[in-house]
DNA sequence: ACTATTTGTTGAATCGTTTTCATTCCGGCA
DNA sequence: TGCCGGAATGAAAACGATTCAACAAATAGT
């Protein structure tokens, strides 16, 4: 059918080892050798079965990287740092989508097992820290963006307990006593860390933790905008709000928008994730900022060491963050 | 050093012909074996490996879909489609980022030639037609949401002449007789498609064709911003502005905003490709939307057709678009 | 001139599957 | 009893590469 390295060998007129050893570039074959099959390779238009060459090495020099959806643009600058990695090691990068579903999340990994893939990362998984440790034991995977409570498992994420209190606590510098939270309710690690960052920026700075300034939604920026509301029209407004994402900010902004608000004098707003749209929309966004491209780069590298190490790095990396002050804060 | 089908075989007292029936469930097996098959693969937590088997059956069940970035949430949905109908005929999408650059591009259809995947899907090619044509000559590749002039390959898009027309048309209807057009200067087949459309309206209705109403950017925001402003300081600005993109809309939207412009009814705006942010926004902006899961999921469908047959469709598809029609052009 | 070493090459083994082909076993039928 | 057919199985041949082990030829060293 097509054509394999049994051709080209024919064609230069030499064997199959040498072919493959000119094509490996490796040494002890002569000039006139190299030359034959080079010509060969051309003319017959020959390009290897990896199939056969990864069977045979037992590496395919694939990182697979699974996420949720395209969807959150956020995600591209992680795999940007995670291609960059790879491609200095010479792998390639792959990515596959989970659709949020944990069982496909598990089959996604088969390319793991089955060796159609020499690593996996994961950025926001949908199985438990149980099984992912369990995972993990026998292959070469790694989490990044989240981390997930006693996983033993190759991390690499931020603090989001401190970057949470950061943002909370510069709001309580500009003088604000009463500061809203809209966060989700099926929440990821993260989400429940910022979570807890706010609680204790409050603590330190003896600040009554008031229940009812704390909603509840989901990832979508029509739910900022509801959450909002909801604050808004509390009998003791908050004069600050501080949303788990950028894209529940601005949709909370949008409620504030379109109801007068003076966005940045009367209320201040705080995102995160510094998307691209934070500093589109207008006011600009206040929000923090995750290392991205350093967190893929990260992960990769730290992979890539694990897969030749017999004792693999388990640990968690967390690389620092930064608030970028802007138009919402009054800055 | 892992499991293989013949620790299977051994630990189950049978051949690795038996395990290898029982794993792909053909007939001709008796209910004794197999259970002792199956018992083993548990024990032994045997996964298979695919490079063995993909060699064998010289297919993966896999296709590749080729992006620019994940950056454009856009392609959200097409991917998404084309999981459905890999997914129905037992196929995996994976995905890989040529990062803008034609060389890398050129790097990932190496899986194809390497049989690494059995299809590869082009979303927004950076190779030139010939280049394409060429290869898909010998390999099993698609086009989706771009053609190309000139490219004997399978495509699936929307006719974006009709639809540059269609929205143009919209705004002539609405009285607007100075339409200005945001668009890039390197552009895509589809930006090109979407400016003959543009053409085409205002001849059809008689409106002169004014060079100075053109602004040639980027794909960023921030560009759409900076046409806008430039068109808005012409002696005699436009009162409607078509942009190729939401994504440059919505930055032009920022200057006419900021710069205390009653959008929607002193000038309207109409963007292009619905986009979540499209009325997240406000205002909501009006814009042409494309059928991007049904793209997807016909583009695949159609790829492994063509798999399978030996005489491929390279015909081209182009679905059906709609006009999204919210505040910018004061509905 | 004879042995060592290097160099270039090759055939064959190997990777882990699937699949073909041959073989065995067993029951049914004449 | 003898023959046939179908079901269950296993041995071995693929698939297409890399690489080990072996060897011939050439070069170098004494």
């Amino acid at each position: 059918m097509s054509i394999t390295i049994k051709d080209v060998a024919r064609a230069a007129n030499v064997s199959v080892a040498t072919v493959s050893r000119v094509l490996n570039k490796k040494s002890n074959v002569s000039d006139d050798a190299a030359e034959a099959v080079n010509r060969a390779v051309k003319e017959l238009g020959y390009s290897p079965n990896f199939l056969g060459r990864d069977l045979r090495k037992s590496e395919t020099r694939r990182i697979l990287a699974i996420i949720a959806s395209t969807e959150q643009s956020f995600y591209s600058e992680v795999l940007r740092g995670m291609e960059e990695a790879a491609s200095a090691k010479g792998y390639d990068v792959i990515i596959a989508t989970t659709r949020d579903d944990p069982n496909h999340e598990m089959h996604l990994l088969g390319m793991l097992f089955s060796r159609s893939v020499d690593g996996a990362v994961l950025l926001g998984p949908k199985l438990d820290a149980a099984t992912i440790s369990q995972l993990a034991e026998n292959h070469n995977i790694a989490m990044c963006l989240e981390r997930l409570e006693n996983c033993k498992v190759l991390t690499v994420t931020i603090d989001n307990v401190k970057a949470g209190k950061d943002a909370v606590n510069y709001l309580i510098n500009k003088g604000r006593r009463r500061i809203g939270l809209i966060t989700t309710k099926l929440r990821s690690q993260s989400s429940i860390d910022r979570e807890i960052g706010y609680r204790q920026a409050l603590e330190e700075n003896g600040i009554p933790y008031d229940e009812s300034l704390i909603f509840y939604g989901s990832y979508e920026a029509e739910s900022g905008t509801k959450g909002c509301e909801a604050l808004m029209n509390l009998p003791n407004r908050p004069d600050a709000i501080f949303s788990i994402s950028d894209m529940i900010a601005i949709g909370a902004m949008n409620y504030a928008l379109s109801s007068g608000i003076d966005i940045g004098k009367e209320v201040l707003f705080f995102g995160f994730d510094d998307i691209q749209y934070s500093h589109i929309f207008v006011p600009h966004l206040s929000t923090v900022r995750q290392p991205c491209f350093l967190q893929g780069k990260m992960v990769v590298e730290k992979l890539i060491e694990n897969m030749k190490s017999d004792e693999p790095d388990k640990s968690l990396y967390m690389l620092p963050h930064s608030l970028i002050l802007r138009e919402t804060t009054g800055d």
